[in-house]
DNA sequence: CGTAAATTTGATGGTTTTCAAGCCATGTGG
DNA sequence: CCACATGGCTTGAAAACCATCAAATTTACG
């Protein structure tokens, strides 16, 4: 299916905190109650009814960053060829548009993997929040980090199959509802290429691969099966700390 | 590796900021001018007096940040084999160690490239800074922020010739006295290469390419030739600016 | 049910890495 | 002062890995 690029102004709603699904993992959330105790409102929610939906184009002004309230969007850029790249991938209670802040235009797109729904923050919300409660600002500073510590950590030099369990591991812990528990992924194979620098082809190899070392089970509904043995391949991906160089 | 810095004391001494090599570009100049004026002191300034010395290494407690005064540092990882994978490189008037605020330990570490200086940021003087000054904190969440969309335009799948293209573009914007005009590198052909995701010898070849079509000098001091052709190389790389982590 | 998209598998080729060797600059010790 | 060692830089040849092209199969969805 093609993709939808039209950001057709969804109609917004007051979205309760209360019933959130990511009611304890937002990272807005303390400020959010705080409204609906006060004002009996919160951040406008907008739904994103179907894969492929654009929240935001690249380069267009940056008046707000977005908490997902439900679904899976993806940041992406265009380079001049028209390849997709994939910036990343954001589930329930990720903020998206953090590469964006301080900035006039959004440095990237972001687009719905499946039916969504993100909270809307825009930035003069963000000042009132912020000289209200500077610790929130701490806090979204504190996000912001953490993001690119993660950015930082997939920007080594890897092989395609540390890539691929690194990243089948982390949609594990991210979507599966136990450990060792089936899942089925959100995005295409042709957006995890995209992410992990790789051909579509290429992921499914290495997946078939994984299959055949009885470490994965493939098709539409994934299961890690060998835990060990794919965090023994992804280990390069988080770096292990302390083999610090000498000093002198 | 050449000693071309005046011997430093080997203890930490209080920097000046009407003094500083980067006065005027540094992050926290603001701050550190005011605590001169107060309290006739300011940042704790710490000599690197030669290249490979550590100023933190990886998975030790991070209570602070450091701004570059002088020189170059690069912040590296190493994985389980070893490998050292180059994270960014950092010149005067950057921040460093902005990938471990709000985490207990860094999560990399950092090293002198050349003989350096850098002026340090306790966590604690942050939350002074912050509570005294929030628009600081602002401050800080944007360069954290920029830093982050630069991590994530390098995280692209590029060729050989289009990062070496960026980044050589980029270190002449950094480090070239003028446009045009000649310059060197501080960093190892090595260490550029664990920055771009090639081998040493990748790099040296297509630097020897870009020699070979008239766009670049090379050698010790590289000049760039032609501008024009090496940025249409680098377009897909660089919508923006910043192969370089840099936070100015 | 039928079309289009997504996924998967196979064959081929290209970019980059690896392995290997030579060159150059710098610093050291005889 | 020179020989030598060291580490960085450069270059060449072969191999590995991944991308590309092509096509079959499955899935999604109107």
């Amino acid at each position: 299916m093609p993709y939808d690029m039209q950001a057709t102004p969804a109609t917004t709603h007051v979205a309760s905190c209360i019933t959130c699904p990511v009611r304890g993992r937002c990272p807005a959330e303390e400020r959010l109650c705080d409204d609906v105790a006060r004002h009996g409102a919160a951040a406008p929610s907008i739904p994103l009814p179907h894969a492929g939906k654009t929240l935001y184009a690249a380069g267009t002004p940056a008046f707000a960053i977005y908490v997902v309230r439900a679904g899976c969007l993806k940041t992406v850029t265009h380079d001049a060829d028209g390849n997709e790249h994939v910036r990343g991938f954001h589930f329930p209670g990720d903020l998206v548009g953090l590469d964006a802040v301080g900035s006039s235009s959004y440095p990237s797109s972001a687009i719905a993997v499946s039916p969504s729904q993100v909270c809307r923050l825009s930035k003069g919300r963000l000042q009132g929040m912020f000289s209200a409660q500077p610790e929130q600002l701490r806090r979204l500073l504190e996000h912001t980090s953490r993001e690119l510590r993660d950015a930082l950590a997939m920007s080594g030099n890897y092989t395609a199959e540390q890539r691929v369990a690194a990243f089948m591991l982390e949609m594990e812990e991210r979507l599966a509802p136990a450990p060792g528990a089936g899942f089925a992924l959100p995005m295409t194979r042709r957006d995890i290429a995209n992410r992990l620098r790789l051909a579509t082809e290429t992921v499914c190899r290495v997946l078939g691969r994984f299959a055949e070392h009885g470490w994965m089970r493939g098709g539409a509904r994934l299961k890690v099966l060998d835990r060990e043995a794919l965090c023994a391949v992804a280990a390069p991906v988080n770096p292990a700390h302390g083999l610090a160089a000498m000093a002198a």
